[in-house]
DNA sequence: GCAACATATGAACAGTTGCTCACATATTCA
DNA sequence: TGAATATGTGAGCAACTGTTCATATGTTGC
């Protein structure tokens, strides 16, 4: 194939779209933004964070009752609930030694709406 | 620690707010729905896809634009661009040689909104 | 202080993922 | 038919991920 730039190989196409490649990278968002956007829907593709954030959803709830919830142990769910406070999903307050969990954020229930909503199709 | 039921240890707490559980329990919606779910947002949690999706909702695009946008290989953007297919979230017709894809589903803009607007909190 | 409890955390390990590379398939045109 | 082009795909691999296990940290009540 022939080389057309310095890096990557190229096709012709480029040629012909040429204009549509252009004003369609000049309308892209910020090569950091788009990162963040994957990283933050990285947090929402695993089944137990998922699961995690709709228990939340309906009630606050400490550590081991998520835990016995969803049948997993609390190291686990501990980790997870990291992962998902990093992201700024969740927050949590401490009550003695237990530690209870809530959302921190008001448009997880509208992503899982838009996500239903494509699954159901 | 105690061993409360025959598979996962458990702490006092799920004592104290069983009935908490109990109703989150009652509440939550099916494994395979959450799963479902899980694996849609898996599919958003790669910067690469979520490049290809935001491309595509500016123009349909064939293969080798997205590469030369995105300056990857076309290899990477159709190993991609199948994982998105399978998704349904884009859709391809052929003319000639050339298939140009474009996007399959009106959610994808309103899943990157409510996903931006948590990060530009 | 110390025993019991609740949670956090680091290491290790198996499973998964995204890219590259080589090659297959499909289409066009001379 | 055969060369050129555009895309698809399987194998291989380095990097990442989610769980388990052991252990650390922090809190309460005696």
């Amino acid at each position: 194939m022939v080389k057309k730039n310095d890096s990557l190989e190229r096709c012709f196409c480029d040629v012909i779209h040429e204009d549509v490649v252009r004003k369609v990278k000049s309308k892209m968002p910020k090569e950091e933004t788009l990162y963040d956007l994957a990283e933050l829907f990285k947090v929402f593709g695993d089944s137990t964070r998922i699961k995690i954030l709709w228990a939340l959803e309906e009630a606050e709830m400490c550590v081991c009752d998520i835990a016995a919830l969803l049948n997993m142990t609390q190291s686990a769910i501990s980790h997870q609930l990291r992962v998902l406070k990093q992201a700024k999903l969740v927050k949590n307050r401490k009550e003695g030694k237990v530690v209870y969990y809530s959302l921190d954020d008001e448009h997880v229930r509208a992503i899982f709406q838009q996500g239903l909503a494509h699954i159901n199709e």
